[in-house]
DNA sequence: AGAATCATGTAAGGGGTTACATGATTCG
DNA sequence: CGAATCATGTAACCCCTTACATGATTCT
């Protein structure tokens, strides 16, 4: 069972065969290569999580006999899997320590996919960032000891994330 | 086995003990209500913790039978446990992702405990942050695209820190 | 000659979460 | 009367990591 606090990296796998379908390996090296700064994932588990998106109906595999070798399991997106991974894109992540890795990630495929929206992102993002951060300066103000002392690291963790959102909106990559 | 980039609750548990000695049940209320918003632990997790630091011998139990109870196990930290607890203490931590859990349960106890070193341990931490921010600054310089994205979103958070760490300095808790 | 790459997986082990078990007391 | 608290734990389950298995090709 999947807690909603959890991250899942399932949409990032749909997120590379938005392009064309690629068998298991070549995403494990794709996902290295492009986001291995950002989210790790190993084979193995990525090897797992094609089988739950295929069970999901999320992709399809057709099997591709190779000489010599084991078959490729070639993935295509299916029509509900473009709609979950589209979705996801979309939506602002509310918790801060999922920032660094998701945000990021989304961030990368509105540059790679060359998708409409980001700036609408961008905006949703920023407004989650200071909702939660005047929430907590609010809930500062009333506490004392360690407790403030919680709230404000949050809070300047917040904060810093607005500014760098700013220059997000200009188009980043030449 | 455990990876040094994960976090352990084990020294939060020695360091409750440092007080006075506490059964489980005792700790895992402790545990809660002074550190719950910032580390969650399960009963059961929490037993496993006692089982290990009792197998590495950092803590001894003593057990206090009760009318109509399970007996109680009473921890109490041995010489090499408050030697590992306050080892831990001075430790800054160097993943950006563990300072809002660990950095802020040793300010925690830094003043729940009037331990001396706080400035120190203060002095320590800002100097990881600007370092690995400066670190940072510069492979952004040369590079672009989604990679400077990643690493300026990581600088900002860390340089985030340093004016928070600055008001930790001052004694914070009246 | 030995290591790395390609391409799939299975198996074992570790750690965390949730549920369950017990049995008296106390609170609403 | 039912729920929560006290106090320990065990068992089942899930997910992740690491190691292993296969077997040809290609690089150093």
């Amino acid at each position: 069972m999947t807690r909603e606090s959890d991250l899942s990296p399932q949409p990032v796998l749909l997120g590379f065969l938005m392009h064309q379908p690629r068998h298991g390996y070549d995403l494990y090296q794709e996902f290295r290569r492009e986001l291995g700064s950002v989210w790790q994932i190993g084979l193995s588990q990525l090897y797992a999580h094609l089988r739950q998106l295929e069970e999901a109906g999320l992709i399809s595999a057709t099997t591709e006999p190779q000489p010599s070798r084991p078959p490729r399991k070639v993935y295509s997106l299916t029509a509900e899997g473009r709609a979950v991974f589209l979705s996801w894109l979309q939506q602002p992540t509310p918790y801060l320590r999922h920032m660094r890795i998701e945000l990021l990630a989304r961030l990368y495929f509105f540059d790679r996919l060359s998708l409409p929206g980001l700036s609408e992102l961008v905006a949703a993002q920023k407004a989650v960032c200071h909702k939660q951060a005047q929430r907590y300066a609010q809930l500062a103000e009333g506490a004392g000891g360690f407790r403030r002392l919680v709230l404000e690291f949050r809070r300047g963790q917040l904060e810093a994330v607005v500014p760098w959102l700013d220059r997000c909106q200009v188009p980043w990559s030449q």
